[in-house]
DNA sequence: ATTGGCACTCTAGACATAAGAGTGCTAAAA
DNA sequence: TTTTAGCACTCTTATGTCTAGAGTGCCAAT
């Protein structure tokens, strides 16, 4: 029963109420586009969208909004028709070569993502949230230990997730080079190619191996080392582009002040993004109601998913009001987890 | 002609205000504090104040709010009464242990001054700002290069600004450890000890030393060097609690989003800070249209400095609105900004 | 110097009204 | 069978009017 013309419809009342954020009535619509029949046969056909679910009425005799199904549709059909496709991929290629010459120069992970996030919050006008991979059995790849001043040392943990992490300690006593290379090389033997969450037992022994006159010092590398394996078992996220969720603010079910809480813990948030499979390739929408987090609940999510070799290791998201620009967006989040995707092969 | 008495008033009407964000009228004043006298007589006393200009009425026949010149006396007062600044010290002690705490166990400059602001926030439940030393004019305490994998290289700079700054570049060749050492050698050579400011001339000259064969990869470590250089030439600042600005939201004259992209600015508010001269150990309040900043000519700040071995480096802030919860935050701004210049000098 | 008293002012909320935008339905036209 | 014009109806929004209440300013009395 949904015929052709009725999803034109349905296309032209989102497409206009993303750009008035007014309900859209039947005379402004055909005034605007050109359907080639008059208001009341649009009347008719929204009827049919209203019956459908596709679209709803905020009260008895008003223009219509679409409801998160309404969405729903239209992002499907978006990402399979032809024409909008290359549209995306038109905005991609741009926003490839500028992500790109950022990106380029970031070798650090940490760096990386957060970089990825505000280029992402700014390209889609949203807010943006990159999660880091899961690191909980990542490995060690070399512990470097390098002096600072007298008694400082610094930590380098490396791991073979792209990540140089470090750390300063100060040893209770000065040790010179030649010690501290010796020391790096009896870390290196426990460390190197062990998977983090073997370490801690493994360090602990390693302790006990040396003389007890130096012990201080191990074990005070020990803990610093251990810091560091720690932050890798924190599951993370870099968030960027708060002051653009502030732009859309009457949005947010539970108010904005909960929603940019609910940011900040980090670890909810990263739960919150396994909770969707993605396919390779394929960015996703997650639209209003579709989600259960209350805050989000008026809200729209595209998401994407980043990998390491071919295998899916952590997602790309863009955060912003359901009537966001979705094929802008799209290509965005597309963009930028093509790219951290590109940069972890090669 | 401003007695004892009016200065009480003037008190009363702040914190009044300050508590429940209403106009505060004379009856309801005599109600709520122990006066002794009757609310005409108040009321003499506020036409004394409003005389005056410490407080001004909205319209006509309305409680009265204080102005900026009335913030103006009564944080003065503040900061003066002994009673006051033993609250202010008890506050102090307090956040002092818990900042200690988390702080102490920090020892990279970035991460440090970002938990700085995020403690902040949180302690006063206002927006955070953690000014970065200038570091124009560091000196680099020494250059080391870590091998990462066949053929990347870490670089990293060590300041004498207690920053440790990494890079990753990827070399044309592999490299063997030997060779980086000696690289590393000469590198120290001509930077070790010396300006950022004067090292990318020298460090040009130093490429045209090796052998052709070598240069590539020279190139490449310098580049990144230069980089790590760079970064420190610029202003920024660390910020935090973004979140508390959106609670009073109204306040801002500007709008929240445009004070939000203003902070992003990094360099602006860098620079902006540099405005206001303190004395050491004494914070200063710059209170709502003293700021020439538009955004903020409805809020007050809250600034501290610390210091460097006695000197000042940079600045700490909180940004609220004017009716903040002064002694409160005075005593987190002057908490933090004492255990920045502490962890400085040893 | 302080106070009680009183007229006066202004805001905020309640209520009424009118204009406008939009709908739903029906009967006629295509 | 689909489309259209027309019209009655509904609901929102803006506007105006009114009133209660909070608060002031001032004066005459203490």
């Amino acid at each position: 029963m949904i015929s052709e013309r009725n999803m034109a419809v349905l296309r032209a009342i989102i497409e206009d109420f993303i750009a008035t954020n007014e309900p859209v009535g039947s005379k402004t619509l055909v005034e605007r586009h050109n359907f080639g029949v008059s208001s009341a046969t649009i009347r008719n056909d929204m009827a049919v969208l209203e019956e459908e679910g596709y679209i709803a009425a905020p009260h008895t005799s008003s223009g219509r909004i679409p409801t998160d199904k309404g969405y729903r549709v239209f992002v499907d059909q978006l990402i399979q028709a032809e024409a909008v496709t290359a549209e995306i991929k038109k905005n991609f290629a741009e926003l490839n070569k500028i992500f790109a010459k950022t990106l380029d120069q970031l070798t650090d992970l940490d760096e990386k993502l957060q970089t990825s996030a505000q280029l992402l919050a700014k390209a889609t006008g949203e807010a943006a949230v990159v999660q880091y991979p899961n690191m909980k059995s990542v490995s060690v790849r070399s512990v470097e230990f390098v002096k600072v001043s007298e008694a400082r040392v610094l930590i380098l943990l490396i791991t073979d997730a792209e990540r140089i992490q470090q750390h300063v300690v100060l040893l209770s006593s000065d040790v010179s080079e030649q010690s501290l290379a010796s020391l790096k090389e009896k870390f290196n033997q426990v460390c190197s190619g062990k998977a983090i969450e073997s370490l801690s037992e493994s360090l602990k022994v390693l302790v006990t191996k040396f003389a007890p006159e130096q012990r201080v010092n191990v074990q005070i590398l020990v803990d610093g080392i251990l810091l560091l394996i720690d932050a890798n078992k924190q599951d993370k996220v870099a968030f960027a582009g708060a002051a653009n969720l502030v732009r859309s603010e009457q949005q947010f079910a539970g108010g904005l002040s909960s929603l940019l809480h609910t940011f900040d813990e980090q670890s909810d948030i990263w739960q919150f993004l396994n909770l969707w499979k993605l396919e390779a390739e394929k960015p996703r929408a997650i639209i209003g109601s579709e989600n259960s987090v209350f805050e989000l609940s008026t809200s729209s999510l595209l998401l994407s998913s980043y990998s390491n070799q071919g295998t899916e290791v952590a997602k790309v998201a863009v955060v912003g009001p359901t009537r966001m620009n979705y094929p802008r967006n799209f290509a965005a989040v597309l963009a930028v987890s093509k790219l951290l995707s590109k940069d972890q092969e090669d």
